[in-house]
RNA sequence: GCCAACAUAGCUCAGUAGGUAGAGCGUCGCCAUGGUAAGGCGGAGGUCACCAGUUCGAUCCUGGUUGUUGGCUCCA
């Protein structure tokens, strides 16, 4: 017999070779319906597994991660098995599941299209209706090997020659499909429900462009129809707050094809841009820096000092003077270097911060461009920090604190992210060690919960990422902090120590908007376009009823704007119920209705964008609310 | 950059078995003086992204170019 502990820590005695689902009909009805995966001694299995030893079992369902895991992994592998009964010799890349859904890449001459991915769906209807189990088999390497020779799948064969030897090999069938995979999976076909096919991508094997490229088609999956419509309802509504639509929309930006990737800022979206910098500028002096401002054209041996002209020539865009070369920046920091080596500084004025917000310019790659969160020029809100090597952690923990802090204005939830050695980094291996072990300490002690981007760095030192999501959920990197030994060195930075004699100063860059401009597109799209009082481009609105209110209404426009609030005047000649709806579909803040009424009393009924709700005051009433809203940044 | 799809009025989109195009919104004009999410009527507005080719004729078919969108990060 053997003891099989539960979650709850009863312990059921069951024979020997019992298999996990038998064990769930003893513990429960209804966690046998919902049962899909199991975690026996710490190991994912099938609910198929027949257990041979005592241990803790732990039952997983939809609503927990390992079992949508899954759950999506199963419907990976259906969608794999359709796709090979419609097009036969189609050879299988991988197939994992992902964030909200799943993917498998394949290989086959036949191009699809969209409606191709509908004839997958209804054979996928079949393979679930016909209720294949998942069976599980193992087989040695060499086996594994010759099994997949068989069916010539050249990248299963990739896979398993990159396992060590004398691995023991799983193998999962669902009808007369079988793949490679570390598994575990649903008992059955039957147990899948609501399968989406999504959309169709290349995607490079193994994500690496000097391989073939496959295509990709992603799906997603649900146990009922329910959720899959609540999800598909959900994208749609998400697709409402894109900032690219809401820019048009509200009139912030534009981009036009005489400029891919270089932004125009239209009057509104300029307004909110000025105000974001503003708040910046307020934060530069709370937190003691002072700003700066470099040259966007530099000359070429600048960028061959730096280790720019090495390490990021490609992304550069270049220019010619005279007769001599020069490069548009892709980045501030040599040019801040420059500036910091204007004088000599003393060890007292340290730590020594300059901000910048500088315009930066890189060559992005056609295909990746994307609205305002990826572009080809932006405005990085960036500061070098130049200090002591004794000041490293002090800082740091000071940048991440303000970080936070900003964040917090916005209400922005975000990750972080440490990113090591890249492999075209600059500079010794250990001075790296010692950068990242910095930026590390300061997030242990400030306890800030990151995971490790294993060589995403910058080619001249270790960073941590701030990252912020956008509508769907795709995240984005905003802030960052990067700590350099290079550009000190490769500029010979100094300052005069205590002792008279020239030292060498540690540096850090940073950025917290990151882009001025990517920035943008994340608020636009966490406040659905209806920005807060302070930054929104239009703060009240006056509608007027009628044409009697005219002077009136110009009175009340006056006095606002003396007052500082950006308001705009509507006396055009329409219904209010019109106007308001205008008002409303421009998220304004607050529209102030003017009718005879108003106009008698000296007042202003305002009504607020998020409610609906009216109220009259008086002008002076009303600017001393929205004047408290602004000054709360509500 | 690579893979695929898409590109028609300022915006959102319809349309043509190949015979040079339409709606709604917006804009402009006139009428209505209207009290909290669209009042009525009328007008203007298009080299159907660009360049070639096929054709008597191309917005439509073919090729190329440009731009846009989704993906190329998730590792059996």
């Amino acid at each position: 017999m053997l003891n099989i502990t539960l979650k709850d820590g009863k312990i059921l005695e069951v024979e020997h070779g019992t298999s996990i689902v038998k064990i769930i009909d003893r513990i429960s009805k209804k966690l046998a319906k919902f049962a899909l995966v199991a975690r026996f001694n710490n190991e994912l299995v099938d609910l198929n597994t027949v257990l041979m030893e005592s241990g803790t079992l732990e039952i997983f369902d939809f609503d927990s991660p390992e079992g949508k895991e899954a759950y999506r992994h199963s419907s990976a592998h259906v969608m794999a098995q359709a796709v090979q009964n419609l097009f036969p010799g189609v050879k299988f890349g991988i197939g994992p599941a992902i964030k909200d859904g799943f993917y498998y890449d394949f290989d086959t001459e036949h191009i699809f299209t969209p409606d191709d991915l509908e004839k997958i769906e209804k054979q996928i209807e079949d393979i679930l209706a016909a209720d294949y189990p998942f069976v599980r088999k193992e087989l040695s390497k060499e086996d594994a090997l010759q099994f997949f020779r068989d069916r010539n799948e050249e990248y299963k064969i990739e896979l398993i020659e990159a396992l060590p030897p004398g691995s023991i090999i799983s193998l999962y069938s669902q009808g007369d499909f079988t793949d490679l995979c570390k598994g575990p999976h649903l008992p059955s076909t039957g147990k899948l429900k609501a399968i989406k096919l999504m959309t169709l991508a290349g995607a490079y094997w193994r994500g690496d462009e000097s391989n073939k490229m496959l295509q990709r088609i992603y799906g997603t999956s649900f146990l009922k129809k329910s959720q899959l419509d609540e999800y598909l309802h959900r994208l749609e509504e998400a697709k409402k707050r894109d900032h690219r639509r809401l820019g048009k929309e509200l009139d912030l930006f534009t981009l036009e094809e005489e400029g891919p990737g270089f932004p125009f800022f239209l009057p509104k979206g300029m307004v909110l841009r000025n105000a974001l910098e503003e708040f910046m500028r307020e934060e530069y002096r709370k937190w003691e820096y002072e700003e700066i401002k470099t040259p966007i054209i530099l000359n070429r041996s600048l960028w061959e000092q730096s280790g720019h002209w090495d390490h990021y020539k490609e992304n550069m865009y270049f220019t010619q003077i005279d007769d001599q070369e020069y490069a548009i920046k892709p980045m501030n920091c040599p040019g801040c270097m420059i500036a910091y080596k204007h004088a000599q500084h003393s060890y007292r004025e340290l730590p020594i911060r300059y901000a910048e917000m500088g315009l930066v310019h890189r060559h992005e790659k056609s295909g990746v461009l994307h609205g305002l969160m990826r572009v080809r020029a932006f405005t990085q809100d960036d500061a070098h920090i130049f200090m002591l090597y004794s000041q490293i952690t002090d800082e740091i923990k000071k940048v991440i604190e303000m970080i936070d802090e900003i964040y917090r204005v916005f209400d922005f939830k975000y990750n972080v992210e440490l990113s090591t050695r890249p492999d075209n980094a600059m500079g010794e291996v250990d001075i790296w060690d010692k950068a990242t072990e910095d930026l590390r300490q300061a997030l242990e002690e400030l306890k800030i919960p990151y995971v490790i981007n294993e060589g995403d760095g910058a080619f001249y030192g270790p960073k941590i990422d701030f990252h912020l999501e956008d509508s769907i959920g795709r995240t984005w990197q905003c802030g960052t902090i990067q700590l350099d030994f290079q550009m000190p060195e490769k500029f010979d930075l100094h300052f005069i120590g205590e002792d008279g004699m020239k030292h060498r100063p540690a540096m850090i860059h940073r950025a917290i908007f990151g882009s001025v401009e990517r920035f943008i597109g994340i608020l636009i799209e966490h406040y659905a376009g209806a920005f807060p009082v302070w930054l929104a481009p239009v703060q009240a609105k006056i509608l007027s009823i009628s044409e009697n209110n005219l002077d009136y209404c110009a009175r009340v426009f006056q006095m606002l704007k003396k007052r500082g609030i950006r308001v705009e005047l509507d006396v055009r000649n329409e219904k209010i119920g019109y106007k308001i709806r205008e008002a409303q579909m421009q998220k304004i803040p607050y529209m102030l209705v003017v009718g005879d009424q108003e106009m008698a009393d000296e007042t202003v009924a305002v009504r607020s964008r998020a409610t609906g709700a009216q109220d009259v005051m008086s002008v002076d009433v009303f600017v001393e609310m929205i004047k408290k809203d602004i000054d709360q940044k509500k």
